[in-house]
DNA sequence: CAACGATCGTGAATCGTTTCAAGCTACGCT
DNA sequence: AGCGTAGCTTGAAACGATTCACGATCGTTG
């Protein structure tokens, strides 16, 4: 069976092609007593555009690319939610792709992006230059980059974590922990640097000369990372009365770990997570953690996209940072 | 600046466009001589290939869709990796849908990939019924369900999930389990069934007299939902000594209520939950689960996908069924 | 030296849609 | 009747890559 092209329904509602995608594309031109014979002609025949000779003709598509690390977080979920309820409401729709932190696959995504004639790219970049950037821009891609604030002249959204590290930190002290751990991620990201230097500020600024900060950084962001990290806690001299962990997985992990062996929280070590997904909630000893609107920055980063794909040239870029907030359970 | 097309490349290296196209698609047709020169102009130019004309002209794209029923599920992120590499190895690249088990938003995930002329689609049917899938394969598109297996007539692959469900209660009754709570998620889904048939007949199978065993369904597959399950266990005359829990994140969720109310796992109650994702090691109680094959299921299906896409008229539709496996750790 | 292959390269036709200038009707107005 | 206009419809020219029948060139061989 040969596919069904805008040719066949012409003949069969007895119009011209012209027509047939007139009635596709700007109906009001057509009269009404034609356009529902049109209408007929497709559902009967079961007519489905050809998006590839649409596009082709009109120079991009109606599709914007999502570039992430992968999609094993589950701050993934909402973020993608948000974003494609956003798109598919402007009429986009997304192309996911993941870079798995490599600048390799990253490359090869926006390169697929690319010969796709994408009208735009949400993306958290690995190893993307300022320079790419704007190569994409010259090539009719709007860029938003989503969770980093280090390009200028290019639409970002992004959650002030340096407010959130500080938060997580200026609870704990409210509850008189004066011997703080931070657990952290991997530095070299933007966000956790950020929740680090709000969590170091906050703990400075609070000018009590008794308190104390030791510092942990792991190289994941799993419940395995956060197990790891327990056990070195547990290795320390004194151990911490209070734990700032910058993402809820690891923080779980964490809990977990410390129940298993016997130490008891909130009594022993109060922990403050980061994120507030599902699970946080539903622990063992459900998580205080800070709080990130994810869906909020999917809807907000697709209306940039947006925003960019359809602006002629006169597009002005614009910064948007969202507010995190503390969701206080047992934990902490 | 406008795009640089083929045409550009040929001018640059002093070629026609058939050579240039010759050195992407057929470069073994082309001299080296000739092919250095216009990979040169390629690279100088920035030249990037209109996959849209190219789709155009060649009735169909290098892509396959993969609609699943949501991003959130752990399940997910496995599956995903191992498709996506299958499908890269064989020159293809994936599009990711959600039909978020909404009927409507399947039947135009499913239209979003006719549009595209993806060359097939892997699926985890809602409301997809034999006649559309026919539809589907009438315009070119292989089909390939995924973890169903009530489509005659289809290529398949999923995890046989009867056995699945017959390992977990079989170890329970091993360790002289014999008051069973089976805590199943929806019914109406084929593996959740599947998984809970199994569990019964076990319990049937093994021809002890004493064997008692309760079923509760609950509505979702998450840590609130088994939290939820877990209250309704409390509430009962006499506790069951051993629970199956189709799904491990409610598995979590269970035994951490438990915990929370002071019921000790494994001491008091036993735990055995399905699907081992990473949490199930490194919750307080690393959870005894069973095991999908995911990374493989995925493979397998692009692998099917990949196959049934790239034969001429004469393909023969295959099932391949993965086996699940029991992972004990602490909380059975 | 002519004939023949083998090896490369060429350029026009093609894919299915959108777009737009131009044509056609019917109607109202003077 | 003549003219203008508004409302619909038409048909052909793009968009950019691939494909394929056909030339061109060169070396080899009888």
């Amino acid at each position: 069976m040969p596919p069904v092209r805008i040719r066949d329904v012409a003949i069969r509602a007895g119009v011209s092609v012209g027509t047939v995608s007139n009635v596709l594309n700007r109906p009001k031109l057509v009269a009404e007593a034609t356009r529902e014979r049109v209408q007929a002609a497709i559902i009967e025949l079961g007519f489905v555009r050809n998006e590839s000779a649409r596009q082709l003709r009109q120079g991009r598509s109606r599709t914007l690319g999502v570039v992430l690390e992968n999609f094993a977080n589950p701050y993934f979920t909402d973020l993608a939610r948000g974003a494609e309820a956003a798109m598919n409401a402007d009429g986009f729709n997304a192309l996911w792709c993941t870079s798995d932190g490599s600048t390799a696959k990253e490359r090869r995504c926006l390169e697929f992006l690319e010969e796709q004639s994408a009208s735009g790219v949400i993306i958290t970049p690995v190893g993307l230059d300022a320079e790419r950037i704007g190569e994409l821009r010259d090539r009719g891609l709007a860029v938003v980059v989503l969770d980093r604030h280090v390009y200028p002249g290019t639409c970002a959204t992004w959650v002030d974590h340096v407010t959130g590290g500080e938060i997580a930190v200026t609870h704990l002290l409210g509850r008189r922990h004066r011997r703080l751990a931070i657990v952290t991620g991997p530095l070299l990201q933007e966000p956790i640097k950020d929740r680090y230097h709000g969590a170091m500020a906050a703990a400075e600024r609070a000018c009590l000369d008794d308190v104390e900060v030791t510092t942990l950084e792991s190289l994941g962001m799993t419940p395995t990372a956060g197990k790891e990290a327990a056990q070195r806690l547990l290795n320390l001299e004194r151990l911490p009365s209070g734990v700032f962990c910058t993402n809820d997985l690891a923080a779980i992990g964490l809990v977990n770990e410390l129940l298993r062996v016997g130490v008891k929280v909130p009594e022993e070590i109060s922990v403050v997570g980061y994120d507030d997904i599902e699970l946080a909630a539903t622990s063992v000893v459900p998580l205080t953690t800070v709080h990130q609107p994810r869906h909020e920055l999917g809807r907000t980063a697709a209306g940039l996209a947006v925003a960019e794909a359809g602006a002629a040239g006169d597009h002005e870029h614009r910064k948007i940072v969202l507010a995190p907030s503390l969701v206080v359970r047992e934990s902490a």
